[in-house]
RNA sequence: GCUCCCAUCGUCUAGCGGUCUAGGACGUGGCCCUCUCAAGGCCAAGACACGGGUUCGAGUCCCGUUGGGAGCGCCA
C-alpha cells in the first residue's frame, strides 16, 4: 500500500481561520495515523490578498497550535508555468476549449436562466466553436461529458456525485491567463501524489467538477473525505465579523495550544465518551469514519472547561513561561519570575479559566503597593468603621511576628478574632483581603500573605487602616 | 430559484433494529466543603424536529414535511 500522503492548503488571509486548522488538524492526525505524510500548500494564486505577512501568519497559527507538516510550504505563486502547460496539454487533446463568452454575457445568460427557475450551467455557447489561440480574449474551459457519473465514495459523506451534465463545462483557466484554483489545486494534488484529500464540506458539491479533472488529466483521484464546517453560535457560517474565527485571538485571549487543539478536535468527531486528548492521543486515534457528517456550533464552553483543564496541568516553569506576556500586560512591564510568583500561580491555577484571567488575579503581586486598583464596591462592603479596632490589632500581631508563614499567620488571625469578641474570621479576613488585593477574590487569605510577604502587608494593611479612619 | 448535504439534551456528542424507562462531557440548578472566589464531592433538571411507512420490534431503515448548511464566480 502506497504511503499515505495529505495535504493542508491555506489560502493566506492573514491569520489562521478555525475551521482550517481543525481542518490542518485531521490532515495531520490521519497523516500520523497512517505513519503518512503532511504537505503544506500555500494557495495564493489570488494576488490580492495574498502578502507575505498573510502567509506568515497562517504558519505561526500552524506552528503554534502544534500542527507540523513534512513537506512545503509549496506556493501556487511560484508554480504558474505547470498549470498553463497543464491547460495547453488538455487544450491539446480537445479536453478543454477556448471560450470568448465575455463576463457580462455571461452574466446575462445566467440571470435568465436562474430566473426561469433553473439551476445555471455553462450552455456551451463556444464549446464546438473550434476557437483558436488567436481567437482574442478568451477563457479555457474543460470540455465535461454530460452523460459521466462523477461519482465516488467519500470518507465521510459515504457515495456521493453527480452526473457531468449537473455542472457544465467549468473554467479551468482566466482570460488573463491565470489558472483557477479548481484547475491549481487538482494539477498539485496529482503533482504531490496526494492519496487523501481531508477538507471542509463547502468543497463537497465541487468534488464531482475536480473528479472531472482528474479523468481529463489521465489522473487517478484521491480519496475524498469531507468535514462537516463549524458554524457560529447563530448556527449560521462562521462569519468574521460576528465571531472570534481566528486562532490568534484564542491565543491572546490566554488559551493554552493544548487546549485549542482539544477543542477543535472534539468539534465533529469523538471517541467513545473520551474528552481529553493528548497530541500523542490525537495522532494515535483519530480516524475519518467517526467523524460527524452535521454541520457543529462552536461554543466556547466547553473550551474554557479544557483550558482550565490543561492549565491545572501543565508543569509550573511552564505555565510562568506562557503566563509571562499576560503578566507583563497586567504589570505594564516585564515580570521577574520569582519564587513567590512560582508559588502565587500554583493557588491561581484552580482559579483561572485563562492566562488572561490567572494574570489579573496575580497583579496584586507584581505591582508597586500604589498601583494597586481597589475594587470600590469590596471596598465599602469590607472596610467598615467597626473593623478598625481588630484591623489595628492585626497590623501590630503581624508586625510582632518574626516568621512569617502560613501556619503562624493562621495563629495570628484565630488569636486577634478571639480577642474581639469571637469575630468571624471571615469578617477580619475580607477587609485585609481587600487591603491586600484590591478586591474581594484572591487564593485563601493565609496563602496570600504569605506570598506577598510581610512588608508589603504590612504596608498595605496600613493604608487600609487610614483610609477607614478617614471615612 | 435549482442541485447536493445534514437533523439525539442549551452546546459537543455516544447510539451502527431488540441490551434505550436514550449514555458521557460542558453548561445550568441544588446540597456539601468554606475566610472570598474557585477547585473538589454528591444530587437534579434537560434530547431522539414532525408526519407517514417497512418490521414481531425504529433514535437506528425508507419516503415526505419542516428547519439548517453548502454549491450554483474569469474567488479560494
Amino acid at each position: 500500500m502506497a504511503t499515505v500522503r495529505t495535504r493542508f492548503a491555506p489560502s493566506p488571509t492573514g491569520f489562521l481561520h478555525l475551521g482550517g486548522a481543525r481542518t490542518a488538524l485531521f490532515n495531520w492526525a490521519f497523516a500520523r495515523r497512517h505513519a503518512g505524510v503532511l504537505v503544506l500548500r500555500i494557495e495564493d494564486t489570488d494576488r490580492e490578498r495574498s502578502t507575505p505577512e498573510a502567509e506568515r501568519a497562517v504558519i505561526e497559527g500552524l506552528e503554534w497550535l502544534g500542527i507540523p507538516w513534512d513537506e512545503g510550504p509549496v506556493r501556487q505563486s511560484e508554480r504558474g508555468e505547470r498549470y498553463r502547460t497543464a491547460v495547453a496539454e488538455l487544450l491539446r487533446k480537445g479536453r478543454a476549449y477556448r471560450c470568448t463568452c465575455t463576463r457580462d454575457e455571461l452574466e446575462e445568460r445566467r440571470a435568465r436562466t436562474i430566473a426561469e427557475g433553473r439551476k445555471w450551467t455553462y450552455d456551451g455557447r463556444c464549446r464546438d466553436a473550434g476557437h483558436g489561440p488567436d481567437c482574442g480574449p478568451h477563457t479555457v474551459r474543460l470540455r465535461v461529458d454530460p452523460d459521466v457519473r462523477l461519482v465516488w465514495d467519500d470518507l465521510v459523506f459515504g457515495p456521493s456525485g453527480q452526473a457531468g451534465s449537473e455542472i457544465g463545462d467549468l473554467i479551468i483557466q482566466r482570460s488573463d491567463g491565470h489558472p483557477l484554483y479548481h484547475l491549481a489545486g487538482v494539477v498539485d494534488d496529482v503533482e504531490m501524489r496526494i492519496t487523501h484529500v481531508i477538507r471542509g464540506a463547502d468543497h463537497h458539491s465541487n468534488t464531482p467538477f475536480h473528479l472531472a479533472l482528474y479523468r481529463a488529466l489521465d489522473a487517478e483521484p484521491p480519496a475524498f473525505a469531507h468535514v462537516p464546517l463549524i458554524v457560529g453560535s447563530d448556527g449560521k457560517k462562521l462569519s468574521k465579523r460576528r465571531d472570534p474565527v481566528s486562532v490568534q485571538h484564542y491565543r491572546d485571549e490566554g488559551y493554552l495550544a493544548e487546549a485549542l487543539r482539544n477543542w477543535l478536535v472534539r468539534i465533529g468527531w469523538s471517541h467513545g465518551d473520551q474528552e481529553i486528548f493528548s497530541r500523542e492521543e490525537i495522532a494515535q486515534l483519530f480516524d475519518l469514519a467517526a467523524v460527524n457528517r452535521s454541520p457543529a456550533r462552536a461554543e466556547t464552553g466547553k473550551l474554557e472547561w479544557l483550558n482550565q483543564h490543561y492549565i491545572k496541568e501543565l508543569p509550573a516553569p511552564a505555565l510562568l513561561a506562557e503566563l509571562q506576556p499576560f503578566l507583563a500586560a497586567e504589570a505594564g512591564g516585564p515580570v521577574e519570575p520569582d519564587e513567590a510568583l512560582a508559588r502565587l500561580v500554583d493557588l491561581l491555577r484552580e482559579r483561572s479559566k485563562t492566562l488572561r484571567e490567572m494574570a489579573r488575579l496575580a497583579r496584586f503581586l507584581v505591582v508597586p503597593d500604589e498601583a494597586l486598583v481597589f475594587d470600590e464596591k469590596a471596598v465599602r462592603k469590607h472596610w467598615k468603621r467597626e473593623i478598625d479596632p481588630a484591623l489595628a490589632d492585626l497590623h501590630a500581631s503581624l508586625d510582632a511576628l518574626e516568621s512569617w508563614n502560613e501556619g503562624d499567620l493562621e495563629k495570628t488571625f484565630e488569636q486577634v478574632c478571639a480577642r474581639h469578641q469571637g469575630l468571624a474570621l471571615g469578617r477580619l479576613a475580607q477587609p485585609v483581603r481587600v487591603a491586600v488585593t484590591g478586591g474581594a477574590v484572591s487564593p485563601g487569605i493565609y496563602e496570600t500573605l504569605a506570598v506577598l510577604g510581610k512588608p508589603r502587608t504590612l504596608a498595605r494593611v496600613g493604608r487600609a487602616l487610614e483610609r477607614i479612619r478617614v471615612a
